[in-house]
DNA sequence: TTGTAAGCGTTATCAA
DNA sequence: TTGATAACGCTTACAA
């Protein structure tokens, strides 16, 4: 075999070079000349033996560079160690953020992460929990699309495989969760906007048969508005996916009954929806606010910077694997965890345009 | 036990429920009445059954929802159809999405995939390597700070497991690589500037002395600025996670002999060198432009929009779980796989200012 | 076509 | 203190 070349017809993952077999457990007794039964009690600190037993085992250990194989250790024990994380996408910061925060809490806890992605495809979702089940995760944490609406949550539910929700809120199905109270927070962004002198307050939102966050969000702008006697401006609801907002948004933003302001349901969407203004001529915040919800980092980076109502993504996760793992201490009402959220200022939602100062920046936009 | 509280004494993860023990293929075969071998090979499809006998042990199998432990599976087949990943932060777009292309590549070729991060903390990259071996993967897919003086991949190439790097482009060790030919890639981004009339161009970048990847991209920036007969502008060596930049820019822009672009030797860096200029009154792109080097989507929904060297970063990763997959086909020569880059235009990168203009926009500025 | 049995790498029980 | 051995869930010769 050529040096660089490797071996793949035997289906194996290719070897850069031959990979002698892993030493295991017997490979270390031998040469430490005791048997295997020694060698896992020294290497595991159960169990007693003479110090120069210990130092054999040790160095055979050592001189093999052995590392007892979880596989065989998870067979023994009838237990992984391994928690299955299932989100719809990784590269959503909301997602990786929370990601991040289940890995730092599992790998406190010596747990390993096993991380699969829908990327909102319903097919994927099912094989990626299957394949979660077929790794006997030992639980799961998890983001869908629809908590009150999932087949997969249906699965575990049969399976009985313990897991909590992140971020979802389901409204109908009690099922172990930790989220903000998307309803107060969204009532929040409301306020403060009604407060900044708005009066005409659009929303733009992930479809609400797909989404229990996007109904919940829609729901807390709702209410605020009628607290504020203020009438809902438009609701644009759009896909996961959409990026291109300006034909979307065009036909709300002619005449002077425009909105000021718009409440996202989430970052990426306010992101879409400041760029789709931009587009079509209008200044944010001078002509039109936008507010996002998620808080994701990049939004204080950007210009303007992004006004959202910020949820602790990192907490979120890290507190949905320490529910997992130590449980909710009290019964049924205790299933859901409620993380704080702030909302944080930034360039994009500033004072509701004067009707002079709108006038004056409409002129400008047209000259350019 | 009370309704939702869980048993947490015996060191298992909580559950929701009393969770049954999971049905093994022995439960199966004395379901179904035949022996576990027969279960196997049914639900395998290897050997013949008669249908009677497959209709059996499907049933039997279904009403359980029997699945295949892959710990079992794994153990008999001495392999774990598992593939390891090890990036320095999933919160970065452009890791999060490599490990979305691995996660494509790894379920289209029936692989799971074992994700660690290391946060930039040598520690937890040890311990994350150790825990990847543990779990017998077969092989990584890893970036690393610096690929010339990397401990986690010296631990590899000493238990011989095959691994493929994504984006490191290590100088002296000729270690098996994906990713784009950093000093061409930051050539085409000088030659732009140069083209735009651009005569003072800085850069911002990751410390040579932890990333290979800065390291390459200075020397690009460096060689692209010699052909140009430009002499270098000023270099600002900053830490990974530094997102205030201000502090270190305003030394080098006062005075008119100030640089007219800078190249930030990443995206997350690009957009804080914006955010910099920003707070220190500079406008981009009028006074100053800025181009980053990845390639995030983020990057093309703000304002100004970000002019970027794309990175394929989803084929990235999918690229090296291939080749781990089915090994380089060549010899020593091809154990690096470059990527085609592209440059994209955006906002932040416009024409140097000329001195009246630039006059001008420093008017504007000391207005407001 | 189907069943018996060995073995994968551990840990734990029980003897010695 | 140490060793022999069974067991975990599965696949796969080999035998019936």
């Amino acid at each position: 075999m050529v040096r660089g070349g490797m071996r793949t017809g035997d289906g194996r993952m290719a070897e850069g070079r031959a990979m002698d077999r892993v030493a295991t457990i017997r490979d270390v007794a031998a040469r430490a000349g005791v048997s295997i039964a020694t060698v896992s009690r020294v290497l595991n600190g159960s169990g007693n033996a003479t110090p120069e037993t210990m130092e054999k085992v040790r160095a055979a250990a050592s001189d093999l560079s052995f590392r007892p194989s979880t596989i065989g250790r998870n067979l023994k024990a009838a237990r992984t160690r391994t928690v299955g994380v299932l989100v719809p996408s990784l590269t959503n910061p909301v997602f990786a953020e929370s990601v991040a925060g289940i890995q730092d809490a599992a790998a406190e806890a010596g747990y390993s992460v096993l991380i699969a992605s829908t990327d909102y495809d319903p097919g994927r979702e099912v094989r990626a929990i299957e394949g979660l089940l077929s790794n006997r995760v030992e639980g799961l944490v998890l983001t869908v699309a629809d908590a009150d609406r999932s087949g997969s949550l249906d699965t575990l539910d049969e399976v009985r495989l313990p897991y909590v929700l992140a971020y979802n809120q389901p409204e109908r199905v009690p099922r172990a969760h930790v989220s903000v109270d998307n309803v107060a927070a969204s009532r929040a962004v409301v306020e403060r906007m009604s407060a900044l002198g708005h009066r005409r307050i659009g929303m733009i939102a992930g479809r609400f048969r797909q989404s229990d966050r996007s109904r919940r969000r829609h729901a807390g702008w709702l209410a605020a508005l009628g607290d504020a006697g203020l009438p809902p401006g438009p609701v644009v609801e759009v896909d996961f996916n959409e990026t291109r907002l300006a034909h979307r948004l065009a036909p709300f933003l002619e005449g002077p009954e425009r909105p000021t302001a718009f409440f996202a349901s989430n970052d990426m969407l306010a992101l879409a929806t400041i760029r789709a203004l931009r587009d079509l001529g209008l200044s944010v915040p001078d002509d039109v606010s936008v507010c996002g919800f998620d808080g994701i980092e990049v939004g204080r980076l950007m210009a303007p910077s992004l006004a959202t109502l910020v949820q602790p993504a990192r907490a979120m996760g890290a507190t949905a694997f320490e529910c997992l793992r130590t449980g909710f201490s009290g019964e049924l009402q205790g299933r859901a965890v409620m993380l704080p959220f702030t909302l944080r200022p930034g360039e994009s939602l500033g004072p509701a345009p004067s009707t002079s100062s709108q006038a004056l920046s409409e002129r400008r936009h047209t000259q350019s």
